[in-house]
DNA sequence: GTTAGCACTCTCTTTGATTGAGTGCTAACT
DNA sequence: AGTTAGCACTCAATCAAAGAGAGTGCTAAC
């Protein structure tokens, strides 16, 4: 037995069906709405082989037939050669509703997820990169009262993260520029996560290093290191998560209420995307999963680059029966629309 | 009739049972749990009375009574008064878990929120202060790379917004000073809401100052009082709103749906908190609220001042039946500690 | 190979009976 | 006069039985 043409009619009918409507689909169903020009009893036929065939299964004897995850990930592949193709036509709208006015790179992520999760009306979210593996381009103090300075670092992509320093005793404004020439040698081309690990090295040497020997500094020293070691180790944000109230399958508060709880939490989310493969897009269909949790739900993630090298996934995560078409163009176009801004505005300029 | 130590003996156990259980109280219940020497039929006889003085209902003749909004508000007036002098021991503890790493003020409020909704088991939500209100201490501007320039607002309050400039032409680090100086020296003591209005001015003003007069500079200061402009109006931050879901009360996934989507809506939150009294702490029961979709709930919400002035409201919304001890103490204790750490962090420096 | 017909299955909805918590009233008791 | 036991009554909630409806599988005819 194979899938003829007409299986595949068939079977692509029931899918698009279920998808939406959620509800079982019987033979008078398919040869009504899907005029295939054939009878419910030939298509019953039909249908006892794809059930045969592992790409059905009937919830009870006398229902209609619902899609497997054979069956999806049958559809989903055939899609996807058309997908490949087609380009998409209003990235550029994209870009604009996502770019941030402030230039602020988690604005930048909160904006996709939401749109994400807008357009698709699922639950989306993304990873955003580890700022921890980014290197120190240079550090800058700036005065803000007497007993404040504000810690710029600003790393090599040109994202700028600010620590505010609360000081014991004032330093003068006029040796900040001093100390910040000195942080910045020491701690140029560094990445962040390995300040913690050479934090007293770099605490000797500026010790000895002329001009930043003041008593306020050294005094700094420890929790300004400190400070940077606390920066957080993987970012997620998500939005849509209350999407899922209004699909049928979530009726069930308890049902909501677990898939609510998975999902809020970040590093089972963070570990979901880690888990997955290098492709560019990732689809990964209910039992495809490897959490329990999610066997009734599909993972659809791309990918999205900086200077060519991987550094987050950004995905939507649904039912199994998800509108595979909407959702995986549109997962698509966002996540090329944030490797264009980011490599527009944080690229590392070879100029320099 | 009036409310003597028997029948109000009664309706706090009718308030206290059904603020546990979430279900009608019958005499029974009463009479065996809440031991008061009297048996179930006198018990009736107070209920009925208590039900014409409006304190209870009953949803259908052979129930039990649950609480009206009039029996709330005489509990929480009652509760008021012990609340009141009694002190909160946990402050510090509050404090230590609110106060930042990083001393940014959004942090310090999705703390609170996060908190708030962990202690009280409902959705918390804070407005945070108007920043537009704030007024301009200095302008530093930092370079980040050859094209990107940061621009530091400090305002009176030590808080620092950055804003990431990007130049259609380079301009000398050296520059870079000066041109801070007189942004500065035009821009202290004005309002960030005031920018718009006066932009015009000012750029006038910076054209004929010497220092700044660089081609860069005239370039770049209607792209840079633009995006000063576009700081947001109100920012709310919110949490907890799955919280809602554990209550029986919405275990119908359309009532909860209705409350997640106005509570989501952040205008409409801005708007229920700025409409309330200036009060200290505010209690808003079921109908007492103006909002129609909030005449099942209750809202607590509290000020947090800086220097004195009242800035911006923190709160929790839950059921009519909520457990109003503790909300009020909470709310109360949390709004005290974000008080404390703002002024601390945050206040006018007068030595400068 | 296709289709009409029909018996069969199983869920969903409706209906009616039963249960149980709780009330209100009355009459007796303190 | 206030309290209480007793009892009839009410109504939601639960459960079982019946009926409807959607859909299947099989058979026999086209």
């Amino acid at each position: 037995m194979s899938l003829d043409k007409r299986k595949i009619k068939i079977l692509k009918a029931i899918i698009s069906s279920y998808i939406d409507n959620a509800e079982a689909v019987g033979s008078r169903t398919i040869s009504k709405k899907y005029k295939l020009g054939v009878s419910p009893a030939t298509i019953r036929n039909e249908m006892s082989d794809l059930e045969d065939m592992g790409y059905l299964v009937q919830p009870h004897t006398s229902s209609g037939r619902i899609p497997t995850d054979k069956a999806y990930r049958y559809y989903v592949d055939d899609l996807w050669r058309k997908v490949k193709t087609t380009k998409n036509p209003n990235l550029d709208q994209l870009r604009e509703i996502i770019e941030d006015k402030s230039n602020e790179l988690d604005e930048i992520f909160k904006n996709s997820v939401r749109i994400l999760s807008q357009f698709t009306k699922y639950t989306s979210f993304v990873v955003a990169p580890q700022l921890k593996q980014s290197i120190i381009k240079r550090i800058q103090l700036v005065p803000v009262s007497e007993y404040k300075v504000l810690m710029l670092i600003i790393l090599q992509t040109n994202v700028v993260k600010q620590v505010m320093l609360i000081l014991n005793s004032p330093i003068p404004y006029t040796q900040l520029d001093k100390i910040s020439e000195s942080l910045s040698e020491k701690m140029y081309g560094h990445k962040l996560e390995d300040i913690d690990k050479i934090k007293d090295n770099l605490i000797k040497e500026l010790y000895y290093t002329k001009e930043a020997h003041s008593d306020a500094l050294m005094e700094l020293l420890p929790y300004l290191m400190e400070q940077i070691a606390k920066f957080e180790d993987v970012n997620v944000f998500s939005d849509g998560i209350t999407n899922i109230l209004e699909l049928p399958e979530y009726n069930d508060v308890v049902k909501a209420r677990e898939f609510i709880s998975f999902i809020e939490d970040k590093s089972s989310v963070a570990k979901l995307l880690q888990h997955t493969s290098e492709n560019d897009l990732d689809i990964c269909i209910g039992s495809e999963n490897k959490n329990l949790e999610l066997k009734d739900c599909s993972l659809i993630t791309a990918t999205y680059k900086l200077n060519g090298k991987l550094i987050g996934r950004i995905g939507v995560i649904g039912p199994t029966r998800m509108d595979y078409n909407n959702v995986i163009s549109t997962v698509k176009s966002i996540s090329d629309a944030i490797s264009e801004i980011i490599n527009q505005n944080f690229s590392v300029e070879n100029k320099e």
